[in-house]
DNA sequence: ATGGCGCGTCAAACGCGA
């Protein structure tokens, strides 16, 4: 199985990073590198985050990032400070809810607003782009699927029309046959080890029948969950409440994933949450999420 | 634990998140 294949590579990864055969990630830039790093990162308000935005793109230094939740319409949007640490900016915002964008260490090409299917739809929570690499494009997509919360009301009804759409997307996309990367806020946490305590999130959108039946339906599709190949077992999480020490307790759920198209997973060299972020000051609820793709193969 | 916390909003409580 390819999954399990992956499984094995990224094991082997870990081993030669613990015993120092392998590049360390600083060392690691551009292209140049061969390793191209995407992260996603729900940013929670990205007025309210410039600082930490900047100080986490020095240090971790990913060639692009898919943020969710920007909550800042285009214009306000702080590229002025992400240009100069050499990232291209494209987005999709909205006054004071949603927005997303794509920071891109290379031209961001092909950019496409909004997820297609619904012209009515007028939240932003979808901006894609291709960035073309030596090895040829790669395409990128920053999602922030409704949270959907209360069940039973037209918020559930609207996450469930938005994820049919989704999946007709991703169709389409995978029939480019290309490197694709699907990434974001999903608001699913796909199965009980994806959550510290699952029985509290029972009657809860993130964790209802459908949205979990909705991720399944794109893993069928022959989509690879990047953080679940490489990291096999339960507790690996991506968002932590602000409410009742959640982050202190390690109360978290993974609800921010990037899948693969078979043409990116072949490439998978390795992906893993940075907790950094979610434990200083003024932290966004969730947690950058990242993959890293060999481009030189 | 019915909330707790935090962001954004025509600016003070409120909507929204997960």
């Amino acid at each position: 199985m390819i999954a399990d294949w992956h499984a094995f590579h990224c094991v082997l990864e870990q081993d030669a990073c613990r015993t120092g055969t392998f590049a360390p990630r600083g060392a690691i830039q551009g292209y140049t590198g061969q390793l191209m790093r995407i992260a996603t990162w729900n940013i929670n308000g990205v007025k309210a985050r410039i600082s930490q935005l900047e100080g986490w793109l020095a240090s971790a230094r990913p060639n692009i990032v898919c943020l969710q939740e920007i909550k800042s319409v285009d214009e306000g949007f702080p590229a002025a400070p992400l240009e100069a640490l050499g990232y291209n900016v494209a987005t999709h915002g909205q006054k004071g809810f949603n927005g997303v964008a794509i920071l891109s260490r290379t031209p961001l090409e092909d950019i496409r607003r909004g997820l297609p299917g619904d012209p009515e739809d007028l939240q932003s929570r979808y901006i894609e782009a291709v960035v073309s690499t030596p090895r040829g494009a790669v395409r990128v997509a920053s999602i922030y699927l409704p949270n959907g919360n209360p069940l039973g009301t037209d918020k559930f009804a609207y996450k469930c029309r938005w994820m049919e759409r989704l999946e007709a997307h991703m169709r389409d996309l995978l029939a480019l046959e290309e490197p694709l990367v699907l990434a974001g806020d999903y608001n699913i946490i796909p199965e009980p080890a994806d959550a510290k305590e699952p029985a509290a999130w029972t009657g809860d959108a993130l964790f209802q029948l459908e949205s979990r039946a909705a991720w399944r339906r794109f893993l069928s599709l022959g989509l690879t969950d990047a953080i679940r190949a490489c990291h096999p077992g339960p507790g690996v999480y991506s968002f932590w409440d602000y409410q009742a020490g959640a982050w202190q307790k390690n109360n978290g759920i993974r609800i921010d994933h990037l899948l693969l198209s078979p043409q990116a997973a072949d490439r998978l060299v390795t992906a893993d949450v940075d907790k950094s972020p979610r434990g200083t000051e003024k932290p966004s609820d969730h947690t950058p999420v990242w993959v890293e793709l060999d481009m030189g193969a």
